[in-house]
DNA sequence: CCTACCGATCGGTAGG
DNA sequence: CCTACCGATCGGTAGG
């Protein structure tokens, strides 16, 4: 039996460097550690003490770092939403060449989302999905201002798919369906077994674009 | 001003007569009650007390009717699914006569499903949907099945799109994608503006399904 | 960032 | 179904 006081991290909580205290560090790892318990567990079930214990510290340290639970989930949220936007953009910008092909630019972009929700560290963007109830309306006013910035580049897509003829729905409500579609895949898809990202993209392309008229 | 004793339910609670001994009665009332508050606040945001209070009850009440809050929300997933699955089975018989039409199918499933999520005391599916994570594993495995049954009459009408070249993605993963439009509605649809029902039924198809080919 | 702690709230129960 | 209550947990803070 090993005795039960043995320390559970490695070698005790790290050590403190001229690195560590470099601002923004510790609070960085609160933010991904939050993020992580927050997609896992729901942001109610989930303690502050949990937050503490996932990144090595004490129960009272993340009040340090943030005033309120609230304001890490809020900071887990923009910080999702920001870097969603940048790497929209950036996709977007490798595939300038499509600029008259909005075929091509939809599945770039839905291609990109499903990135954003299922890819590697990608808990930011489902917290923020499943639970916008928890943070408080100037919140969620800020984020709808973040959440326009990323769909800007899906509108005149879709207008010139509806122009088209290649999508048929009127285009406000289709580009709350396809956001449904994709987002609700959150709660299904399992990275282990099933379709790649790829074979998604397909599916929902396959799924909401017309044949092109002959 | 008001002395602040005055109750705040009329009449103070509700009188015992041989109606209210009628066994399921309060246990009817504690479901739709938990139901609206967990669809509002979350389960975990939402307490027993305030479950209590919702139907006039003191705050260990609930526990006289069932074993725990878990309990509870097991109840309204429960029979949200059976009375989901009853209506849509009733939708099925009244328009029979689309046997042969998979197409005028869609519409018809889509459209209850559309009032299961939105329609009048539409708070048990949401609720299952949104918290799912809240139930044991065990819970989850005979709601499955529910699901299951609920799903069911849409596979061969999906499939038989998909034959007709009416449907061209994956038949599972389109299943899925469509689901996931419509379960999103729960997050944006605002029953006093906006579309009707019917109106998003109708986008919905023609999202989903391809012009008949000449 | 840790230690030690507080007040509030919560799910649940005994006893009637 | 109510009254009175318990133990546990939680977000948050003072003081270092």
């Amino acid at each position: 039996m090993e005795p039960s006081f043995v320390e559970k991290r490695p070698r005790g909580r790290p050590r403190k460097t001229a690195q560590d205290r470099d601002d923004g560090n510790r609070r960085q790892l609160l933010i991904s550690g939050a993020a992580r318990l927050f997609r896992q567990k729901g942001f109610d079930a989930t303690s502050t003490r949990d937050i503490a214990a996932e990144v090595g510290m004490q129960s009272g340290s993340p009040f340090y770092h943030f005033e309120s639970k609230g304001a890490l989930l809020y900071a887990v949220m923009e910080e999702g939403m920001r870097s969603a936007i940048a790497q929209q953009a950036g996709e977007l910008q490798k595939h300038e060449h499509l600029r008259q092909d909005p075929r091509g630019l939809l599945a770039v972009l839905i291609g990109n989302h499903f990135n954003v929700l299922l890819g590697p560290g990608s808990d930011f963007i489902p917290v923020m999905l499943y639970e916008s109830r928890a943070i408080t309306a100037s919140q969620r006013a800020l984020l709808a201002t973040l959440q326009g910035e990323y769909e800007a580049p899906w509108v005149p897509v879709l207008q010139a798919l509806h122009d088209a003829g290649l999508l048929r729905a009127d285009v406000k409500l289709a580009r709350l369906m396809i956001f449904g579609a994709l987002n609700w895949s959150v709660q299904w898809y399992d990275r282990r077994k099933g379709a790649t990202l790829e074979q998604l993209t397909q599916a929902a392309m396959a799924l909401f674009i017309q044949n092109p008229p002959p």
